[in-house]
DNA sequence: AGGTCGGCCTGGCAGC
DNA sequence: TGCTGCCAGGCCGACC
């Protein structure tokens, strides 16, 4: 599932291909792509215009192109961007993109029809439409210490759920929240405001370093994210915990356990992430007040 | 207000 | 072998 490296990955592998380019076409198949907006609109609002830059926002890929139109592209589970040359169809083409260089066409791609494509017209729109939804980004030079503590201090969901969240951090999905939390040493049940200020800015520098390190890996490829050329990310291979269920820590050699947090699948090592205290459930017996 | 959970969707796989 | 049914999860909206 591509998350903030993965679509890091994407960007920069795109960004020298498509930045400069007119957009020429734009073919939606899948009418869900960009609901509620109608296909033919979506078209419209974008063909003939330059791509001035490809940018990405948390998960969004951000297509700024002339005239303050931007396209703005979620991924979600399965979606992928193919540059073409690809010598069939490949099943689950969702979208087109045709540029003036005429060599360059881009596909999307999305076995399970999750994935987006909104217009933001003008950058008020676009800041607004990010500013919904998104918080800051990991890597944003504000997202220090205090700006975290603040953040935490005011959330009673466990940490997994908080990290999950992309209202208060831009960027972060299942796999790296779990390697961040194994980094961290902080078990991902911990009720997030509860966490000690030492655990806050050792949460802080485990999500920098697991984000550095899959972008550094070109992400993680699990089931069906692949860079545009068709190659594959190798962060998998430096998964500490998440998909290791039964396998032994790589720090402790204790089994990381699955949970389910949040109602996602969970790895975690309850050794090097100690699981919090189980509330002291006081018995009283059968209660007698009516 | 804030947290949890179901729905969206389909490929893949376990189980019979 | 072939079918059924369940699971995966980012995000949104409904619910408590």
């Amino acid at each position: 599932m591509p998350e903030l490296p993965e679509v890091e990955t994407i960007r920069r592998h795109l960004a020298p291909l498509v930045e400069g380019r007119v957009l020429t076409g734009l073919e939606v198949l899948d009418p869900r792509w960009c609901e509620p907006l109608a296909p033919e609109e979506l078209t419209r609002a974008v063909e003939g215009r330059r791509l001035r830059r490809l940018a990405r926002r948390g998960k969004y890929l951000v297509w700024e192109l002339d005239g303050e139109v931007h396209l703005l592209v979620h991924l979600r589970m399965t979606g992928t961007l193919l540059v073409g040359g690809q010598s069939r169809p490949a099943a689950h083409t969702r979208v087109r993109f045709d540029f003036d260089d005429g060599a360059q066409r881009l596909v999307f791609i999305d076995p399970r029809r999750f994935g987006t494509g909104e217009l933001a017209l003008g950058t008020d729109a676009l800041h607004a439409f990010l500013g919904a939804r998104l918080g800051l980004e990991p890597f944003d030079p504000g997202f220090d210490l205090a700006h975290l503590r603040a953040l935490t201090r005011i959330s009673r969901a466990p940490v997994k759920a908080f990290l999950l969240d992309q209202k208060r951090i831009a960027g972060v999905g299942n796999i790296y929240a779990d390697e961040a939390l194994h980094r961290a040493r902080i078990h991902p049940l911990r009720v997030t405001g509860k966490l000690k200020p030492a655990q806050v800015a050792a949460l802080r520098e485990a999500v920098i370093a697991a984000l550095e390190d899959g972008i550094e890996a070109k992400g993680a490829t699990i089931d069906d994210f692949r860079h545009p050329d068709g190659v594959q990310g190798s962060f998998q291979d430096r998964f500490l915990v998440h998909l290791r269920a039964g396998e032994p820590c790589l720090t402790c050699g204790t089994l990381v356990r699955k949970l389910v947090v949040a109602g996602r699948g969970t790895y975690v090592c309850e050794t090097c992430q100690p699981r919090p205290r189980a509330r002291l459930v006081v018995t009283t017996g059968p209660r007698q007040r009516a």
